[in-house]
DNA sequence: TAGGGACCTGCC
DNA sequence: GCAGGTCCCT
C-alpha cells in the first residue's frame, strides 16, 4: 500500500511544474526546489524520504503534508457519512507548495484552460534559470516575479496565453506594488474572507482562483475551490435538489460554507477528493 | 440574484 | 462543440 500517488498529486491541477521524466519517475520543482520524485519511493519504509533522489537536502515532507494522516480520505470519511460514500482515491493528497507567487500565477494560467496549456504557460512565466544544474537559485525567484510585468500583451498571446495575456501583467504589477512575496505569504496570516476579499481585487481573479489562490498559496485549508467537478460531486452528496441548476455566486458560497461546517479546517482537502472523483467519473465517461 | 454571451486554444 | 472561469450586461 503506498501512501503517495505521485502522477495523482502531481497532475491533478494543484500544481503544475512536474514532468513524467521516465515510467514512474517525476521531475519538477517547488519553487526553487527541484526534485526528481519515484513513486516507489514514497511510504514503503518508516522514513519514507530516505529513497528520494534529490538535487538539494530540503524536505518535501511540507509539500506532501507527510506529518497529516496518512489516510486522509479515512480522516475525512469520519467527519461525513455522505463523504463516506466517495470512491477510494488511493494516495491522493492536498500538496502545500512553498512558493505563493508560483502558486499565485499558476492559477492565473488555468482559468477556462486545459493542463496541457497551463503547464506550458506557467514555464513561460515562471522560466527555469538553469535548468541542466538542476533549476532556479532561491535567489532567481525576486527576479523572475519582477519580470513578469515587463510582459507585453502581443508576446504573451504569441506565447499562447490568449485573453489571458492582457491581465495577467497587471496582475503582477499589482502584486509587487502590494509588496510582491512578502504581501503573500503575510496573508497566510489572514482569514479566509481577508484573504478572498484581497484576491478578488486581482484583475482576472474570481470566487474560483481566489480560493485556489488562498488554497495553495496562503495554506488556508478551509478554502473550497468550486469548480465544475467539485459542483457536480457536491450537487450529488449534499444539494440533490440543485440537480438540473446552475452554479451562481450565492450557490459557491452555500457549498463552501456547507464543506467548512463538515470539514472545518479540512475542507480544502475534503474537496480535493471530492474534485478528483469527478474527474475520474468524467474520464471514464460515467456521471 | 439568475441567466447569457464573449473570450484563446486545443482536444473529443 | 466544449473546457478545471471571469467579466460585463440584461
Amino acid at each position: 500500500m503506498n501512501p503517495i500517488d505521485l502522477r495523482k498529486c502531481l497532475t491533478s491541477g494543484q500544481v503544475f511544474r512536474w514532468r513524467e521524466a521516465e515510467p514512474g519517475v517525476w521531475e519538477g520543482y517547488d519553487g526553487s526546489q527541484f526534485g526528481r520524485l519515484c513513486t516507489a519511493s514514497f511510504g514503503l519504509q518508516e522514513d519514507p524520504l530516505g529513497k528520494l533522489t534529490l538535487a538539494e537536502s530540503g524536505s518535501w515532507h511540507q509539500y506532501f503534508r507527510l506529518d497529516e494522516p496518512q489516510d486522509l480520505q479515512s480522516h475525512i470519511a469520519a467527519m461525513c457519512p455522505k463523504f463516506a460514500t466517495l470512491p477510494r482515491q488511493e494516495g491522493l493528497r492536498l500538496l502545500r507548495p512553498s512558493d505563493p507567487v508560483e502558486s499565485f500565477f499558476s492559477f492565473l494560467c488555468t482559468s477556462n484552460n486545459h493542463l496541457g496549456r497551463i503547464t506550458k504557460m506557467v514555464e513561460h512565466l515562471l522560466p527555469l534559470a538553469h535548468a541542466s544544474e538542476g533549476g532556479n537559485t532561491a535567489a532567481d525567484e525576486p527576479e523572475r516575479l519582477l519580470n513578469i510585468p515587463s510582459f507585453t500583451e502581443p508576446e504573451l498571446r504569441a506565447a499562447g496565453f490568449g485573453y489571458r495575456a492582457a491581465t495577467i501583467p497587471r496582475a503582477a504589477q499589482l502584486l509587487i506594488n502590494r509588496g510582491g512575496r512578502q504581501y503573500l505569504l503575510d496573508l497566510r496570516q489572514a482569514s479566509l474572507r481577508e484573504a478572498q476579499a484581497e484576491l478578488l481585487s486581482f484583475p482576472g481573479v474570481g470566487p474560483k482562483l481566489a480560493d485556489c489562490i488562498a488554497l495553495y498559496a496562503l495554506h488556508n485549508t478551509e478554502a473550497v475551490p468550486v469548480d465544475v467537478h467539485l459542483w457536480n460531486g457536491a450537487v450529488r452528496l449534499y444539494f440533490r435538489e440543485w440537480r438540473g441548476t446552475t452554479l451562481t455566486a450565492k450557490k459557491y458560497q452555500v457549498i463552501g460554507d456547507h464543506f467548512r461546517s463538515l470539514f472545518g479546517s479540512w475542507a480544502g482537502h475534503a474537496q480535493l477528493f471530492v474534485y478528483y472523483a469527478g474527474v475520474v467519473a468524467g474520464r471514464s465517461g460515467g456521471n
